[in-house]
DNA sequence: TTGGCAATTATGCAAGCGTATAATTTAGGC
DNA sequence: GCCTAAATTATACGCTTGCATAATTGCCAA
């Protein structure tokens, strides 16, 4: 007579937040194919049954992944900035060079990504999301561009400010991709240097660092 | 007594072909999960067995396809360069505006370059076919705004022209997946005008159109 | 200490998956 | 016009999947 496998009550959070973590490792490892119902279990040391406890579908753990991946991402730009000085100009620059160094340059958060990507045309629930997440993270950065170019005495046109947030965002996404994908092609130093440069030339600022 | 479905026999180049287009369609409108043997032979107007009379495995049919996906993306660009003209400015404002356009932009290229950048991190072989084509296209790209700054009479530094070609190349890719994945929040004029704004303060140029 | 209830495990099920293999049809050489 | 080899269809098998449900366990209030 098996004993049954013996288990610790966690609470909500807690064991949401794991099982959240399990999906993602196992998407980071085989792709979405890899992330089956009972993979993420055996990965977050329960049994599969619990997953539906949590979540009513997979479908709708996936979705909730999706969302803790994309805030990480924005977060890990904005976390440092605290420690910079409150000068706009000195913030701005280094919200720019945390978005295109490590932590936030990752071939796991990238492929995470890739992954996401790949649901949101046809998923609305990951549309959603991802619309969100994205239309916040620029929000963030025409904020905090208009606040720079006013510092500088430059304070930009009504639809200006929408055009450099589409276009920096465009910029920042691109040169993330490039050095979360080829990361041996470029030094950190060199990303963060080709960054900042080309949004004094941008927005037509001069940027410190 | 149903009789047995009639068939031609067709080519054995013809057959892989078809095969391939089906399951680049596939990924396309569902995402590789739905690229199963059976959808694949039902868009392909075969049935399922034949699949294995011209791949051994599911797997060899993955990978024929995501050749031709990317052998294909890479011609259609280096192609669509022939037809832009002479002029190095208008040239330059000429490929800006395409890569932010349709066909171009497009949902189903977005869904399947999802799909191939996902195996990138995994897959040696994939990631040596996004090397290639990736510093290709920049290659290209880093040439034609050397020119187009020598024709304004300001010949970049040695230095910057690689670095113009990286931020130029990470623009463009953003502004793509932006306006593929969200093409509701732009109009097609708006990104062309965004694109080609934020090129010429990037390169302190005065592009045409 | 002990109920009781929610959290968790355990088991089962129907559907879809990739693959194997046998049966049949097509097309071309003779 | 038939005969043969290859192309294609048809069928079946074993496995995995997501989901449902019953059985059990841990924990807290009384």
């Amino acid at each position: 007579m098996n004993a049954r496998r013996p288990y610790k009550r966690e609470g909500e959070e807690a064991r949401r937040a794991a099982l959240i973590r399990a999906t993602l490792d196992c998407i980071a490892e085989g792709g979405p194919q890899a992330a089956t119902v009972r993979a993420i279990a055996l990965k977050a040391g329960v049994t599969q049954g619990l997953i539906r406890h949590y979540f009513a579908t997979k479908e709708e753990l996936i979705a909730a992944a999706h969302e803790t991946l994309m805030t990480g991402l924005t977060e890990g730009s904005l976390a440092r900035l605290d420690d910079l000085p409150a000068d706009p100009l000195a913030r701005l620059a280094g919200f720019i060079g945390n978005a295109v160094s490590p932590p936030v340059v990752d071939p796991r958060a990238m492929a995470l990504w890739a992954a996401s990507m790949q649901l949101v045309p046809r998923d609305p629930a990951m549309r959603a999301v991802h619309e969100a997440t994205y239309l916040a993270f620029r929000d963030r950065l025409e904020a905090m561009i208009a606040q720079a170019l006013r510092a500088a005495g430059k304070a930009p046109g009504p639809g200006e400010s929408r055009a450099f947030a589409i276009a920096g965002n465009a910029l920042l996404d691109g040169l993330w991709i490039e050095a979360s994908l080829l990361p041996e092609h470029f030094t950190e130093g060199e990303m963060k240097s080709i960054a900042i440069k080309a949004f004094e030339r941008l927005l037509d600022l001069k940027l410190p660092e």
